[in-house]
DNA sequence: TCCTTCTATGCAACTCGTTGCATAGACAAG
DNA sequence: CTTGTCTATGCAACGAGTTGCATAGAAGGA
């Protein structure tokens, strides 16, 4: 169940509501763990029952009231243990591989404008990645490096820009590859 | 339900058991997708009663006989029609990189073991997908590239080997990070 | 003979994750 | 004053995926 460790993390760098949180798992947190709010909402429900988190009502203006919720001692102590449990390394799902494969019992060039639109999707993601690293880590405006929680956010941020990078590569000899078997002949 | 769509991919190129199929799942299909032979023989009788696959009894000898299964009709019907239906892009899960910034909330330097263990994982997994590459497509044995099928099994590894050299080159980066986050000092 | 390993299949219980639906306050535009 | 959008929370049902357990044939080694 790593999404409750995705959450102590992230309410350890900055508490928040469930909303904020759903948010913040489309954003930075997101760059690696993905969430809904229903399942959040449901998690952090749970969590708070386990003595895990603290809620604490907060009255709004100009806006609906919201619960906002912050790491208790036991939380600490759970991400901390998970932190020292070595986890297995990370299989991929990656649909996309399985249609391309497919489509060698179908017509692989009518593929091709679906990955062009993955590639799409891709290249805008890496843009984000870019405007945010800039923003918050290498631009003249970023706040310089102090702590170790800014080091850390930075290389997860790294990592996602350079998978972006090799997916889009990697899109580009999909298309390649699409290409010459369109021209080869479609059923050759 | 990409599962029953990768189990038809495999299927169709090549017929067999369920325990066949989780082998291959932990091989080539591998590369992209996960599934453990209780998921596996759970959908195929499900797929089976749905009409997308057939089944063989077939007698072995030297080993337990098993259920050879094969592609019907509608499977590959089914097959083409989630082929021509958009996919969204898929996203990550990486519970590394959640640790990696909890890591900020404890000691940064307790994980450098962890990752070099992740590195070691993906270096193994690097040198057994360049192996099965010179084995299967590029290598002085491997067939002439004849078919489609083989063209897109051989993008697809290649997108598996580039996923693997980018992210040790991450891991090579996480490493660096770290170790400087430990000698600029614990608590810093 | 017993133990282990590999092949081969499956059930049951559970947790994780998605989808659809529902509610409601605050504000802005038409 | 209705409609739409954004903030904010949640239930119910379902489907996907994991974990633990159980069985059984065949082979090889201690």
């Amino acid at each position: 169940m790593a999404l409750d460790h995705a959450i102590l993390v992230s309410l350890l760098e900055k508490p928040g509501s469930g909303y904020e949180l759903a948010r913040r798992f489309e954003r930075s947190i997101g760059y690696f763990w993905t969430a809904t709010h229903q399942q959040i909402y449901r998690v952090l429900g749970r969590m708070v029952a386990d003595g895990l988190l603290l809620v604490r009502e907060v009255e709004q203006q100009g806006r609906p009231d919201k619960k906002e919720y912050s790491v208790a001692g036991p939380g600490r102590a759970a991400l901390a243990a998970w932190l020292h449990k070595p986890i297995e390394p990370e299989s991929l799902r990656h649909d996309l591989a399985v249609k391309i494969r497919g489509a060698a019992f179908d017509d692989p060039a009518a593929l091709i404008d679906e990955v062009e639109r993955h590639r799409q999707a891709h290249r805008d993601r890496l843009a984000h990645y870019l405007a945010g690293e800039l923003r918050d880590f290498t631009g003249p405006d970023a706040p310089a490096p102090q702590d170790a929680g800014q080091e850390l956010q930075h290389v997860v941020l790294r990592g996602g820009i350079a998978y972006e990078r090799m997916t889009i590569a990697w899109l580009d000899d999909v298309l390649a590859t699409l290409h010459r078997l369109e021209a080869a002949g479609p059923g050759a």
